[in-house]
DNA sequence: CTATATGCAAATAGTTTGCACGGAT
DNA sequence: ATCCGTGCAAACTATTTGCATATAG
């Protein structure tokens, strides 16, 4: 679905700044609020700060982008994907997306538990294949 | 180890903030900031925001404390402790620990991947045994 | 005794809000 | 014409820092 079509099917106007801030986290994957702040001033010199800050609230509020969080990092966000884990190489800083059944622990932990898992949050950090291979 | 040794082994002056701060952390399991600055006005009246601030980073520098992050919550500290997942209850709001091998996730995201897994980072977000049977 | 930690106030950083204007339906 | 979104400035909240004093070792 385009961007603009994302964004009519949440009721939200396509305006220029949020299809702005929308290609940014496509491009990059995942950024900080900082990251697209730096990016848009190149693109949009006259977006507003605020108005990154209410727009990504509000795609957040509305699913449409999510924050997510690592130790020691800033939070990022991500257009809303496919459910997968972060892969964080520790030594790039690269952020991947990887999908991976995660249901055996789930499972796992209902049955030690006695809990009802709904979702789960897994990342890693990693050295990634590229930083392994530049040694 | 007491939290006297603790901090000693680090070569942190045992006082009586730290100790506190470090008190309330063992009593709470998490906590965000907000909820230590509250127990402690009441324990420690005197203690200053700009202390716990201060010795919170550096406790966390040496590792004696980590700091959490959860989607749509504030950010948590607790007590350096075994590797563990959390659970979040999603109905009580309650935090806990629960330990549980994850290398088989590791070990295949590591053969999927050719990266090489460091550390992981989990939670999940469930409805806990007691919600569950207070339906 | 000396180095480190504390408390307070001030400085800085990060985020949200009110309001008048502008653009889309 | 109306509603929603934007930019700007101001307000607010969160966090860090400088400095004089206090205290642990």
């Amino acid at each position: 679905m385009s961007h603009i079509d994302l964004l009519k099917s949440h009721k939200l106007k396509a305006t220029p700044q949020r299809l702005c801030i929308l290609d940014t986290l496509q491009e990059c994957g995942h950024a900080t609020l900082e990251d697209i702040q730096k990016i848009i001033s190149k693109k949009f010199p006259t977006l507003s700060l605020s108005t990154i800050y209410r727009n990504l609230n509000d795609m957040v509020s509305h699913e449409i982008v999510s924050e997510v969080k690592f130790a020691n990092k800033k939070d990022y966000f991500e257009l809303k994907k496919e459910k997968h884990v972060h892969l964080v190489c520790q030594q790039c800083g690269k952020i991947e997306d990887f999908k991976i059944r995660t249901d055996d622990l789930s499972k796992k932990i209902e049955e030690l538990t006695g809990d009802k898992v709904l979702d789960d949050t897994l990342s890693f950090d990693v050295i990634c294949k590229d930083c392994l291979s530049a040694k």
